[in-house]
DNA sequence: CCGCATCCGGGGCGATACTG
DNA sequence: CAGTATCGCCCCGGATGCGG
């Protein structure tokens, strides 16, 4: 039901934005055939998984969305995304299409507030072709797409460099080296990272 | 890496069996094309997420194996296999295909030893082609396929029966209308089915 | 614009046959 | 036992058209 191509990717557009227009889906997933992706939705609605409704009247337009089965596939993106983890690292060839909305998901997996009794901070990301935005809501991490207003630190580099500072997995030195820039107070950085120590 | 057709389900034939060989796992994939696993094993082979290795002496033959990056995707099988759950209950069409080990996997997830200050138990389950045991070992819950010595009780039915009563999604009475028979204790099945309340 | 349907090569795939 | 070789088909990718 999930296994053919464009399948969990389609789901995963949806698990990151909510109801999507179809073009909003195209824009997501370049390369993907207009007619395989109606062929794919009008299978995940056949299934159960994906429901189609009428967007309120201002725009009228189709929005699709995932239902309450769909969206329990959340731990399968979940578990394919953390074991593909260290290829984000790797360096991207030259082609390669990037879309910054990708990294929402597994931010929201892997990121949280370390420190929830201190004041609320907001991380600015531009990587890709819009930047992201990371603010911390009374112990809760939102992400979400576009500019943050007044960021505490600003990130600037490439995909892999910018995940791999963000994940942790990289440190700011190594980051730094690797190109990317960094704007404002990089030790905020430590209460959002995973498995980094507690701010005391 | 691991999304083409029948990667995941190599995948999974080998976190079930350990090493196999090449005829191992054509038997556990009904209808792969053998030049299709020829060509998976090689990508995965390239991959790292399988190794090929000499079998010992006795036997001349190649045995593949998982890499330790390969077992890293244990909770992908484990999360597609818990979103697939549901779908397990339902009848199987005649022409259907079914493997028993394929129930090893979702057991060792899903089954544990809730009274392991008890005697140890042994569960012969006669589904599909093979028999499956299921013991209790100081805590641990075994599953292998094979008869049981001694099993303190048996169960035997079509598969969806027989699953939907292992996982505790169907009642013991409701397993029995629906066609499997039960010989021994059944009431041994509470100590090991998820979500029971533990045995006082 | 938005949401498709249609047409058209190319390649992945499925079945069978064959082999060191 | 562990593949390779071959062939036909259908899925897939890319482009274009088209009604709402």
């Amino acid at each position: 039901m999930v296994g053919d191509r464009w399948t969990l990717l389609i789901v995963r557009e949806l698990l990151i934005g909510g109801a999507c227009r179809y073009t909003d889906l195209q824009q997501g997933l370049p390369g993907i055939a207009t007619n395989l992706l109606a062929d794919r939705l009008r299978q995940l609605e056949e299934q159960g998984i994906v429901a189609r409704e009428a967007a309120p009247p201002p725009v009228a337009t189709t929005l699709f969305r995932l239902t309450p089965r769909g969206e329990e596939l959340r731990p399968v993106l979940r578990a394919l995304g953390q074991w593909g983890a260290p290829l984000l690292l790797e360096e991207l060839p030259d082609d390669a299409v990037f879309r910054s909305h990708w990294l929402l998901l597994p931010l929201q997996f892997h990121l949280a507030d370390h420190a929830p009794e201190r004041p609320p901070v907001t991380v600015e990301v531009r990587t890709g072709e819009e930047p992201l935005t990371i603010e911390t809501v009374d112990g809760d991490v939102r992400i979400r797409t576009g500019a943050a207003a007044a960021p505490d630190v600003t990130i600037s580099g490439e995909p892999p460099v910018v995940a791999g500072l963000l994940f942790g997995k990289l440190d700011l030195d190594t980051a730094i080296d690797r190109g990317i820039t960094v704007d404002g107070d990089p030790a905020i950085l430590l209460r959002l990272q995973p498995n980094a120590a507690p701010v005391p």
